[in-house]
DNA sequence: CTTAGTGTACTATTACAAATAGTACACTAA
DNA sequence: TTAGTGTACTATTTGTAATAGTACACTAAG
């Protein structure tokens, strides 16, 4: 389920933390569900338990998830409410972007072309 | 002109290029435009020179810019072209962040008002 | 020619964050 | 009791960015 890339210039712990968040926005994970074992996906990974330790303290500090010593880590009840909200900050960065290309002379038909085919692809899904 | 944060996580020289390349879409340096020399804008940005020299080097390396050993750094002729060309390729990353958008429940039409809005802050520009 | 200002090249060092290594402790469930 | 959990801690390694300092070749102005 989760893979790292080693080559990336984005942390490992980083990569875990957006992958799970993916995770469970595209509902592969529900809330209540338990995630890999710290020791479990350290293995899977070829990573040090400390990598993904820190992978899940961040996680479980958002209220992603939550940590029961000697049972395991859970997704919380409103771990995709969390996210929701959180991703709705990527607005800015969705102008910010569009500023850039405008600048380039990417026509805005271009852009409008393309959030169709994204939406579209989703219909599909 | 030039101006970097000391506090983000992009590395300064990158922050360099990153501003210069703007500068040149934004047409607020034009081709044959002299640049600051690098002992100039390091003790400008209280930099080491060393850091500005590896901005120029990268810039150099992609076509932006010309250096003349004992006369300086210069704008290319087709700096504005090729960087257009770099940023066609970012249209990958704005579906990118389209997907993610939709993920997190943005309906189609915010972002289409989105787009709108930066269009039109260009016509007023 | 001299001088000041360019870009360039090089080595050494410092600073910092990520990642690794290893150990230890407390808890839970079988 | 035992195996599997999360957690905490220190020490070490590694890689990159940035700094520090020096040296060289070139150009233009005097």
């Amino acid at each position: 389920m989760f893979s790292i890339d080693l080559m990336s210039r984005t942390p490992i712990y980083e990569q875990i933390v957006n992958q799970l968040e993916d995770f469970v926005l595209k509902e592969l994970i529900k809330p209540g569900d338990q995630i890999p074992s710290v020791r479990g996906l350290s293995l899977e990974l070829s990573t040090n338990p400390n990598t993904i330790q820190k992978a899940y303290s961040e996680l479980d500090r958002r209220g992603i998830i939550h940590s029961v010593p000697g049972r395991g880590c859970f997704i919380t009840m409103d771990a995709k409410s969390i996210l929701s909200e959180q991703k709705l900050e990527k607005v800015g960065d969705f102008m910010e972007l569009t500023r850039e290309l405008l600048l380039a002379g990417v026509p805005k038909a271009t852009l409008l072309e393309r959030i169709e085919e994204v939406y579209s692809e989703q219909k599909n899904a």
